[in-house]
RNA sequence: GCGGUCGUGGUGAAGUGGUUAACACACUGGAUUGUGGCUCCAGCAUGCGUGGGUUCGAUCCCCACCGAUCGCCCCA
């Protein structure tokens, strides 16, 4: 117990961070370039601003929060997104003073209690965007392309893009009363979970894994039918941006998004091998939700990918960086007083910037030859009591097997060379 | 939250109801005096996720818990 991390959270040891800086780093770089700015939100917010925000009765407000009592009573939750935090900052912080459109993204922890499997984290890593302030489905479409060019710059092939509307309010209320006739006389046919769903949520009977091969479920009025003039001039509008952009997309009128502040646009990136959770990037429009939490009206778009996800996927395709840190100089040392030379001998190296190392164990000399070796050591600098009397050091290149002597203060010019 | 599989040293992994738990890699030391990468030798789990139970006896059987993993669910 004491020496297990809480299930579902995870050390990224050593060996990996290089990874995850690899990975942090490709997107810092894409966010500049498409001029959104990193924001960093609290890890825990009033548990009301997810209420609100995400929406009660969807499974994360419901029964994947972390929450609980502060000392001074509040209730808190471990932010299970960044979206709620993000648009709270803005509102906040009246960032819409800056701009008429806000661009920003953010990478950090989130919390969900879930059943942990790979993929799947209680403490999980998001990379996200929110433009806020603009309804124009260009917003829409370079946040997708945002996301795809990040996932292809990786390396990632195969990857899947959906996209759907969810339509707005207004067309969601349409639609739902055209599902319920639509199944009012196939309920007996249904599965339990969709008996339940029909009266209060009949869009998920769509998504349903076990009758989703019924054949009259091709047959069931779609979304994208029923969307009001505006949510289908806005869908349209955004294919036209996909398709000029040349990337390959695939309408899925069954593509929910589980959160409820989200309108017209949804969307969704797979990488398949991944198995259940291949889903490695979803988001799209939420136009009311700055308005929900107390704002103006004001139209926005995001998306948030998994970067565990990412991670995995980039594993299993070979696409992670080589990871070294080789080392300059290996200082060996023989006997007391040389060790003392050499502790300071690799200090001033690493003030001249090179990676230099010594062993503190005392060592055999075949010992720390070994350790030069194994460190993928450029150089060995060997000091003996002879080469103490002398000012120097038995300089060996590693690879070629030849040495020569140097003086100290000349090895720093020797090894740069 | 539901169902399945799994849990042996630092790592990968064999194995059995009964005195010494294979093997490989890694690690440590050594093969003449101050020199690595190859080779050879030696050392390295009083312990088989944790806690109960069955048994003369359990790492191997049963139960619970913990953890991993796959699917469902949900989602990133």
């Amino acid at each position: 117990m004491l020496t297990n991390a809480p299930r579902g959270t995870k050390d990224i040891l050593p060996d990996t961070v290089g990874d995850w800086l690899y990975v942090e780093n490709k997107i810092r770089s894409l966010c500049q370039r498409f001029g959104y700015q990193e924001i960093r939100t609290p890890m825990f917010e009033h548990t009301e601003l997810f209420q609100r925000g995400i929406g009660e009765g969807t499974d994360v407000v419901d029964k994947e929060m972390y929450t609980f009592q502060d000392r001074g009573d509040r209730s808190i939750t471990l932010r299970p997104e960044n979206t709620a935090s993000a648009v709270r900052a803005y509102l906040q912080n009246k960032l819409y003073g800056d701009n008429a459109l806000t661009k920003l993204f953010y990478i950090g922890s989130m919390f969900r209690y879930d059943r942990p499997q790979a993929g799947r984290m209680r403490e999980f890593h998001q990379f996200g965007v929110e433009a806020i302030g603009e309804i124009n489905p260009a917003v829409d479409a370079e946040i997708i392309l945002l996301a795809m060019k990040l996932l292809e710059g990786l390396g990632l092939k195969d990857l899947e893009l959906y996209i759907n509307s969810v339509g707005c309010p207004k067309c969601r209320s349409k639609y739902r009363e055209m599902l319920q006739d639509f199944f009012r006389d196939k309920l007996d046919d249904l599965c339990e979970d969709c008996r339940s769903r029909f009266e209060r949520s009949p869009m998920r009977i769509l998504d349903c894994k076990r009758d989703s091969d019924k054949p009259y479920m091709a047959e069931a009025p779609r979304i994208t039918d029923c969307l009001c003039d505006e949510c289908s001039e806005h869908f349209n509008r955004l294919q036209k941006y996909l398709t000029k952009s040349g990337v390959r997309f695939s309408i899925d009128p069954r593509l929910v998004r589980g959160l409820d502040y989200y309108t017209k646009t949804a969307f969704e990136i797979k990488y398949p091998p991944l198995g259940a959770q291949s889903a490695v990037a979803g988001g799209g429009r939420y136009d009311g939700l700055i308005e929900e939490m107390g704002g103006n009206p004001t139209p926005a778009v995001g998306f948030a990918t998994g970067l565990e996800r990412v991670l995995l996927a980039l594993e299993k395709q070979g696409l992670l960086p080589d990871k070294k840190n080789d080392v300059d100089v290996y200082v060996v040392a023989l006997g007391e007083r040389a060790q003392e030379e050499a502790f300071k001998l690799v200090m001033d190296l690493r003030d001249a910037g090179l990676n230099a190392a010594v062993d503190y164990a005392g060592r055999s000399m075949k010992a720390q030859m070994k350790q030069a070796n194994k460190l993928n050591a450029r150089y060995a600098a060997i000091m003996g009591d002879d080469e103490l009397a002398d000012g120097v050091v038995v300089l060996r290149d590693m690879a070629g097997s030849e040495q020569e002597k140097v003086a100290v203060n000349e090895l720093v010019d020797k090894i740069r060379l």
